[in-house]
DNA sequence: CCTTGTTTTGACCATTTGGTCAAATGCAAG
DNA sequence: CTTGCATTTGACCAAATGGTCAAAACAAGG
């Protein structure tokens, strides 16, 4: 039977995930120093390893926490319910999740860009499992004429592309949109476009 | 006056920037070792360092030659062509590139969630020049009822992220769609949908 | 084949990095 | 206040890392 934590425990593993996510989401894994992730937190560097057995562990359960989560606005996706506003509000739900969750959706990138050793197993097995279920729903609506004839397997990689892209490349898109704020902006014209995209 | 380069000399820079290309899209700059360029290179680190000063200077020499070409298919954007044909060229020129040159797609995309630490000035300036200039003309044609009134930063983002996605993600991609392959797939969705939101 | 400049390398160095450990400190229940 | 466990830390280590340097190997023209 496993002890249940104590609030330093829980404060400090806390503290660790939320520097960890810091840090690996703007450096990767192996440009992160736990050094970094150490002083981020406020702890020295045994106190973290004191709460963590090694770096990968700390990553480990932060791609696992993400994981947990990155995929539930697609699983609510409702074969059951009104299409373009199921879709529509998929895209929507993620664009959203850029704007709360932008460390989240770094880490992700980061791990895909570096060819996502530690998940690619996860990404071949559940993922594609859930987006074949899903662009399988998209693509009885085509077929029903209930929206527009389109590759529902593209779809869905548009719908990541263009709500991540707010958060991934966040700097950039600051850079050039001076101080205008992006996301009300980004919602009016993702609705405006796949509004266009689906209706049939 | 400088010596022109020998037979060796272009050889191998070419080498190593490859080779640092390699590494570096893949790693970011912290996460990459000269000794892992040097490897790929198929050079010992000394010798690498006799070609270049240090570890940034191979990724500087990247960087720029990067920005140079990076822009072009947007410059080429012509506010006296076919207001949907020219879009609909950008948009497939750029989905080109990440095809043709992911490893440079994935080094940019590298930088910027970073945070861009090299190249934020020049984001700042000469590409929010290029954008502003673009979007004003894109602004243009749909004032003129030539194309639908979408914001034109948005729709140039949406550029981006759907054709830089098949690049930076194509781990993902592929571990989705399994042997099929992405990009003949991606340019009918993106001819689609661009058809479809820009259509007045 | 000799000279001169180019290229390559083995040995080396200081710093950083992930990680260990024994000892010290904090803390809560009896 | 003490005892026992949880927490924290300073000192340390081996390996990796970015980089240097003098000497060796090589190439090409005279």
């Amino acid at each position: 039977m496993t002890k249940p934590p104590t609030r330093i425990q829980q404060r400090n593993r806390a503290a660790i995930l939320s520097a960890g996510l810091d840090v690996f989401s703007q450096f990767g894994f192996r440009g992160t120093t736990l050094d970094q992730i150490a002083e981020t937190a406020g702890l020295s560097k045994p106190n973290l390893l004191y709460y963590f057995p090694s770096k990968e562990a700390i990553h480990a359960a932060l791609l696992e926490r993400l994981l947990d989560t990155w995929l539930d606005p697609l699983k609510a996706l409702d074969g059951s319910g009104d299409p373009i506003a199921e879709i529509m509000g998929y895209a929507q739900r993620k664009l959203a999740m850029s704007r709360d969750f932008p460390r989240e959706s770094r880490l992700f990138a980061n791990e895909i860009l570096q060819g996502a050793p530690r998940i690619e197993r996860i990404l071949q097995s559940d993922l594609k499992e859930l987006v074949d279920e899903k662009a399988a729903i998209i693509q009885a609506w085509a077929d029903a004429g209930k929206i527009a004839k389109i590759d529902p397997h593209h779809l869905i990689f548009s719908i990541w592309a263009l709500t991540q892209h707010y958060a991934d490349f966040d700097v950039q898109v600051r850079a050039v949109l001076g101080d205008k704020a992006p996301y009300d902006g980004a919602a009016v014209f993702l609705e405006s476009l796949y509004e266009k995209l689906l209706r049939p």
